[in-house]
DNA sequence: TGACTTATGGCACTAAAGTATAACGACAGG
DNA sequence: CCTGTCGTTATACTTTAGTGCCATAAGTCA
């Protein structure tokens, strides 16, 4: 069973390396830091498996994915994540990845779970499952898919003018989706809004992430 | 030379050990994914030197160095940060850590970085380095004790009337503060400047942070 | 002392944000 | 077909937010 590790830290690309070396039908082919390499591996091994950080630095660990499933489109991706950024945990669920680990977990549950994916199952942490259950509902789902578009224009640091000339509309029905978000999060103004989505990925984050 | 590491994420716990098995002159004595038990290997196996990650799940890996500072006083400690986090390098930074390394680095640099701070030099970063240097000077900087407070308030969402009860002062008061705010950091509303200040840590996070 | 910064309070004014209510076309589900 | 949701525009209104200008008091520094 080859594997391909795509993780912007060495000490990651070690580790996992390390735990493998133990398992006699687990074999590490090739190691990236970046998408292109990463790529470039996955186009020239034809692995059976790629696990793949989900924040490499800059770009996102989920494009890798998806433009990797053309140039190997026999491999089974999983994602390696670290636990901390449940905003992305969903975007990654809804691309259909055939695993999804995290970095709290042991080196035994990660070579049960390669070991799941090689046979055609789909394994999520127990730790994410739970948190996708348990999860008080988040307000945030209520909000339709322009709503949403807006919120995120607001955790850009954008004026309804701004925002409605962006969408083109009008500045009334920004004001208009304004007060729904609002309403539905149960906030009382922009900014506790802004700083809401802001802090679960929403938002052009260059502009305030130096 | 006897080493402490500390991260939640088994897979660098493992990389490390790993790289640091091939090195005569150092050895992993103990590791530990949590703050509890962190602090109980410190004082049980007086290390001379503790990699401690910056971020474990839920605490702060400064406050370990603090109080491992008091049960392990030999001990030079080293903070493992996954560079994204930039915020959190000037806190670090305040705390006269002496090391300071990016989990994005080589073996090789790990290496010598553990070394170089065993012989009592400090190592940071060359990235940290260098972003610490070319930053064009952090606006935020400019900002009086009192209108950091007024920020600070800003970025818990707060309206003005209510920055105004908490801080025992007048309305105009605080928007006086905020005008001059938005002024130094060249925004046009509260929203950006909560966005901005919330990026780098100020503001309450509980009312966010899921 | 004089110049400067910080923190404070006040007033008037403009601009922006947010609410309430109403209406229309499109579209999906029962 | 009817009902509900979504996205849109609009008017009118209230409330915040933000700016400009002025003024006072305390503390720092040369």
């Amino acid at each position: 069973m080859k594997l391909v590790l795509i993780d912007d830290h060495p000490l990651v690309l070690q580790g996992i390396s390390t735990i493998m070396q133990y398992q006699d039908d687990l074999e590490v082919v090739g190691t990236a830091c970046c998408s292109r390499e990463g790529l470039k591996i996955l186009a020239e091994s034809k692995p059976d498996i790629a696990i793949v950080d989900l924040r490499l630095s800059g770009e996102n660990g989920l494009d890798i994915i998806l433009r990797g499933r053309n140039v190997a489109p026999e491999c089974r991706f999983i994602i390696l994540s670290s636990g901390s950024d449940r905003a992305d945990v969903r975007r990654a669920l809804n691309e259909k990845v055939e695993g999804y680990i995290l970095k709290e977990a042991t080196p035994e549950e990660i070579i049960s779970a390669v070991r799941l994916v090689a046979r055609g199952r789909t394994y999520i942490d127990p730790l994410i499952m739970q948190s996708l259950v348990c999860e008080e509902k988040d307000p945030i789902e209520e909000l339709t898919p322009r709503e949403l578009e807006v919120l995120a224009a607001i955790a850009s640091g954008m004026s309804n003018r701004e925002i409605a000339s962006s969408l083109f509309v009008t500045e009334y029905t920004v004001k208009k989706h304004v007060s729904q978000i609002l309403d539905k999060l149960n906030m009382a103004d922009r900014t506790q809004a802004a700083l809401y989505a802001f802090s679960r990925g929403l938002g052009q984050v260059s502009a305030f992430c130096s």
